[in-house]
DNA sequence: ACAAAATGATACTATCATGGTATCATATGT
DNA sequence: ACATATGATACCATGATAGTATCATTTTGT
């Protein structure tokens, strides 16, 4: 799978926070999102680490969108809640494979997965945000 | 990953195989490719199932490419040991996302995956061992 | 006939990444 | 002070993949 849940999670929180533009806690992402409350705790706070939200605390505290939507990119969340966009690990027996020079497999899969790290590249919250689409 | 363990043994076997070109015994294969021999036993299994293979037993006995490398695809390959190609699944709580018609990430995914399919369906045996590539 | 050598079938276990939970500490507004 | 929020972090659950074990069946050679 290409995006994982977590990352899935963050899209949508983010989402929310970009379309509200207010101040907004994980308790309303919760509730908003249908995502479990710790979860969301958790990958608000990632977000929040990596400079993608502001948040404050105390009562009336929350979260805010820290950078424009254009800016915020789907890569950029996949590496934080997935690592680096990856297709290509030909692990033989848990050992980076010595044959990746010169392998046509390798390759191949090497053209695939950077095919889908542009694709993802060019994906931005604000396209999700205005695509037409329901994500969320 | 695009390609699992189960799948990459597979293709290291089929062109030991291929190149040998004589009935092969799972013993063989092991020893040579360093693939765990129950593993490797399974691996052929399903591939005899799949008709890629064809076995004998007793003693002498083993396996023998059941087709030709050139008509010996990649995604049939990942079918049999991954299932279908599949980079899309946009699951929420488990259930399949009733918005997948509709949204914008799902589409873009699905060009991911639908460019993945496309390059992995053109890759044969037959490509891999003339490849000039050290895959095995 | 018999033993050995091979595969067929199938059930089981191990490992690891992901998804998800729980707890306590810290800051802030009233 | 106290309630309400996040910060940090450790822990647990689940499922997919990797790998193992066992027994049945077929074939060959003596
Ligand atoms: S929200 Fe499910 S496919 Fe996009
Ligand atoms: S054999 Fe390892 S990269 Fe192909």
């Amino acid at each position: 799978m290409l995006i994982a849940r977590s990352t899935d999670y963050a899209v949508r929180a983010l989402k929310y926070l970009a379309e509200k533009n207010q101040e907004t806690s994980a308790a309303e992402l919760t509730r908003e999102l249908k995502i479990p409350w710790p979860f969301m705790r958790k990958i608000m706070q990632s977000l929040g680490k990596h400079g993608l939200v502001a948040s404050r605390k105390g009562p009336g505290g929350g979260f805010l969108l820290a950078k424009a939507p254009e800016k915020i990119k789907l890569t950029g969340l996949v590496n934080i809640f997935q690592g680096p966009v990856c297709l290509n690990e030909c692990i033989f027996k848990k050992k980076i494979c010595p044959n990746r020079k010169t392998c046509y497999l390798s390759k191949k899969l090497g053209e695939i997965e950077e095919h889908a790290f542009l694709v993802l590249d060019r994906i931005t919250l604000k396209e999700i945000i205005e695509g037409g689409h329901n994500h969320g």
